[in-house]
DNA sequence: ATATTTTTATAACAATTGTTATAAAATAAA
DNA sequence: TTTATTTTATAACAATTGTTATAAAAATAT
């Protein structure tokens, strides 16, 4: 049932080893990306199978034995938007120097990806779970954590300062990841209701100036 | 198919006039509510009609008799939302004496109906069309116009202070109401993440400690 | 009592949901 | 050429979607 392919363009020994039965005749990369798109833009449980099969220009078969159920391909596009189109956090966390600046980065990273003109607006992981009925609670949950872990990992950025020195020990640090954490959010929100970017720059401006205000 | 009841309650001139036909066997504000809370939970199209008539304990149609099709239902529970539920940003931005009070109070207000902890979190008008599929899409946009409508609320607001000299008129009226309409959308998603009140409150807190830095 | 009106309950409707069985087609290995 | 393997296309599956036709039930008005 699970499909665990291996990379076409993985080089073995034999350089030109083609495989054995007939060959796709689509893109599963690409495949993938125009999927991942849907879901983000009408979310996991409006998508249908054959708004899949439709844009994808596959047959329902093909969809399956290439990616599993609906359920097992959606956490895959998830895996995809995280590798091709989230903010790479744990890299600016990693490179900023302070905390304010690994906010300030993230923040304006953030601002960049979540109101691009020719992509669904707004985050995927705030956005694609959002309508749930029960048979998908399970999923919804899932997305949740990883949302939860992000702010965690706002939380973890801020300790790590306060050991460095570079935020007060009596700083309210989950104070500041929730505000933080807030303002990310409501631009997922801002965006989808037709802020540009311009726009939600001047937010995050100004939720950086505050800084020193806690 | 459209049902303009008048509501029982209703005074006539004859104090116990009873209607002519079978009697209701429910309570049609307890079933909307009901309703409501199912759409607020799930949103519109991830509740459906077998979700309604299990939780409302009613048949499909009485269900359609007394509240029209599932968009005309979703609407009234939108109104009894906005009756019930939601936050009188009218009121509140007319009583308070500067727009900074006006919209203090409002956040603040918003925060206590967000994160109830018997209620579903957030608000509905940001919740409930997030996951559209392509017939939706009236729907989507006419809830999405009322969310810029309380947006545009918070321009106004802003417009009325300069007027009235407690904002100054090189304000950047725009960016304010950008900021604190991302605060408040923020706050939905964070009270559906988990978030309690006081945790909001005090991102709120340090929202509105921001004020004089525009 | 009879007639009228309204709501109920039963049952069905076509369309769509996610999913899969079957067999033909296209390739490489033997 | 035959065999093995993989993907395709066609078609169907049961379950659920939103909605409605039909007739029985329960009330008031005549």
């Amino acid at each position: 049932m699970t499909n665990n392919n291996v990379s076409e363009q993985e080089p073995c020994d034999h350089p030109a080893k083609k495989k054995r039965g007939r060959p796709k005749c689509f893109d599963e990369q690409q495949a993938l990306e125009k999927a991942m798109l849907l879901f983000w833009e009408h979310g996991y449980e409006a998508t249908s199978i054959s708004d899949l099969t439709q844009t994808l220009a596959l047959t329902a078969p093909s969809l399956y034995s290439s990616f599993g159920d609906k359920t097992t391909l959606f956490y895959k596009c998830i895996d995809y938007y995280l590798a091709h189109e989230a903010c790479p956090i744990e890299a600016i966390f990693l490179e900023a120097k302070t905390a304010k600046v690994a906010f300030e980065l993230f923040l304006y990273d953030n601002v960049q990806r979540l109101a691009q003109p020719d992509k669904p607006s707004g985050c995927m992981l705030v956005v694609a779970t959002m309508n749930c009925s029960d048979h998908a609670q399970e999923v919804q949950h899932n997305i949740l954590e990883k949302r939860l872990k992000t702010k965690q990992k706002l939380l973890e950025r801020l300790q790590q300062a306060v050991a460095e020195g570079d935020v007060a020990e009596t700083a309210p640090l989950q104070e500041i990841a929730d505000f933080y954490a807030t303002v990310l959010q409501g631009l997922t929100i801002q965006a989808r209701d037709g802020a540009n970017v311009e726009q939600l720059h001047k937010v995050v401006e100004h939720a950086m100036r505050t800084w020193d205000l806690f």
